[in-house]
DNA sequence: TATATTTGCTTAAACGTTTAAGCAAATATA
DNA sequence: TATATTTGCTTAAACGTTTAAGCAAATATA
């Protein structure tokens, strides 16, 4: 438990000034190349780490990239993340991964945590109980990007990166009709929250679309948990008139749903098609396999890390709406093929 | 984008020094009662946030805890993490997660951010690709407390916090053995990680206690990775004398041995019992449902963490090799039940 | 009432960097 | 050869805290 080089070692060593020790290290084009490596040589010598915290205060930048999401662990966001981190450390930057369990308290405590740390910028998911954006409003205003990934608000006026929703739920009406389905419920998520309006509302105009009846009875809202599919799913087929399809706007709810349809013998797709939304892995697994959405993580964490570098890169930036969609891709699997 | 509030500011509005501030805000008993609250409402007032940076650089302590895991895309992982998280919160420190991707590059590399980030401690649990230890070595020559959870080393010579792997494979055969398998094979990890070798060893040694063949044959190691689930388990079903059980030691591996059964109509688990480990979402999932090993991850995490909180809480002290070794359960189901 | 202790602050330095300003020596330019 | 520019450093201050040391006023003790 020695104690720790610093740079001033380093200079003494040389005979130097620490300004010196510092510049050569950072490839100053006024210090000699003679000295850089010399104070290189010595710096490995010593083992000198730089020290994070004192660079960071002296000059502004933590070089970090604070990362909120609902849940490190499911696909889509781990995978967001890993090529969102990819992308950061290349360019010289760290992340620090939080989640808020899709808990509006968590998340504001993330939030206030990552400020506290100094990260240079945020990107972030929203929770699903998320309402009202004070605390992204703080983060704003401290003046650090923020950008927003999948689960997004107009309101907040930044950078968003996510898939086309509406058009989703259009694909997904499209094939079930396709299929030969003919009455098609949506258990999905709150309309409050953006993405899931979105998908409410493509499935809404698809229906009109192909004539297809509107029946208050098969447009369910709630919070998409496991739990969520399979209560739901059993209100569904408590019904008279029973749907032949059913589109999830979640994988872990349309598991749930899956299992209710299992558990009462109801055959997928011939009794009932079932979609879901995310590509899950489990989606894959199951049987089975289920209908999905891919939403091109990597191409989200890439982009969401790239929109972050273009603004650091200029000292100065303003920030407005500017939304990054990508195209969905429905992974058709047995659930809802009805050859 | 304005100017940050520092303790400065609050000085100056109250005509006393910053370091008067400081103590108020830390609830110093030599500040007066009227001062402290006189501090906190200014502080409010004018929106103040702690500088974590500067605190951190001046007191050497960043409360910062780094945390280290081969992916967070995992039940296990993510709810040890979780578990960490508000035993540790609760305590005044935030996490830092990083993943290694199971890649030993990965792992150096987060390592070195985490110590260049100035965290107070590190709690990991390796890849499998690792077995050169130096850099978690450097780690303990910084002087931070290191504590290892499910995947250790005992030449590390630090906490390690995990489940008893060899009984494990011991109930797992014994289970096996009790449904009327003869024949019993091993998907395992490698030897030379500790954990696999332990299973390994508890798998050999109850096949001796009931007297059941042991083939070479029957005893593979790989990554344990879906694809090698089902290249081996594919390799098994080529063996003149097939087995009539097979013990996954990861659940990865065992799904994809899973896929491979199913795909070939073999009958779980009339025909071939399966077995994985871990307890992953999805072995309640698929259909037949996977006997796994629960490995109680909650509790594991919630130890790590208070193992951490237990060294920063002396101010000094040494690292040995401590292990605290839980029970773990087997989740009995239909891949492995013949009634 | 005289001395000792406690209370409630201040002063000043420090944590380890970075950076603006400046200066002497070396080199380039007229 | 005289002046201008460049090179290669140094000095000093700063980032925002915390903390050891100290001091005057208030309070307690003998």
């Amino acid at each position: 438990m020695k104690k720790k080089t610093t740079i001033k070692d380093i200079a003494n060593v040389l005979n130097i000034s620490a300004a010196a020790v510092s510049k050569a290290l950072h490839d100053d084009s006024r210090i000699s190349d003679k000295t850089k490596k010399a104070v290189k040589q010595v710096a490995k010598n010593l083992n000198y780490q730089p020290n994070h915290l004192a660079s960071a205060l002296r000059s502004g930048k933590s070089n970090l990239v604070g990362v909120i999401v609902p849940r490190t662990n499911s696909n889509f966001f781990s995978s967001v993340i890993q090529n969102m981190e990819e992308v950061l450390n290349k360019a010289g930057y760290n992340i620090i991964i939080t989640q808020s369990n899709e808990s509006y308290k968590k998340e504001c405590a993330n939030i206030d945590t990552l400020l506290f740390t100094q990260v240079d910028g945020i990107i972030a998911s929203m929770a699903n109980e998320t309402v009202d954006l004070i605390y992204y409003e703080k983060i704003k205003l401290k003046g650090i990007p923020l950008i927003l990934f999948d689960r997004g608000e107009n309101d907040l006026n930044v950078d968003y990166i996510g898939i086309n929703d509406y058009n989703s739920s259009h694909m997904i009406v499209e094939h079930l009709v396709e299929q030969g389905c003919k009455r098609i419920a949506h258990i999905g998520g709150f309309k409050r929250t953006r993405i899931f309006n979105n998908r409410i509302r493509g499935y809404v105009d698809a229906l009109e679309k192909y004539n297809l009846p509107q029946d208050p009875e098969l447009l369910i809202e709630s919070s998409l948990t496991t739990e969520d599919g399979r209560e739901k799913m059993t209100e569904l087929l408590a019904l008279k008139n029973r749907p032949d399809a059913v589109y999830v706007a979640g994988d872990y709810a349309a598991l749930g749903a899956f299992q209710v349809l299992n558990e009462q013998n109801i055959k997928m797709p011939e009794d009932i098609a079932l979609v879901g939304f995310g590509n899950e892995a489990f989606t894959a697994m199951v049987s089975p396999t289920i209908t999905s959405i891919e939403q091109h993580s990597s191409e989200i964490g890439q982009q969401a890390a790239k929109t972050f570098l273009k603004h650091v890169k200029k000292d100065s930036f303003t920030q407005t709406l500017n939304k990054i969609i990508l195209n969905a891709e429905l992974i058709i699997r047995d659930s809802s093929k009805k050859q």
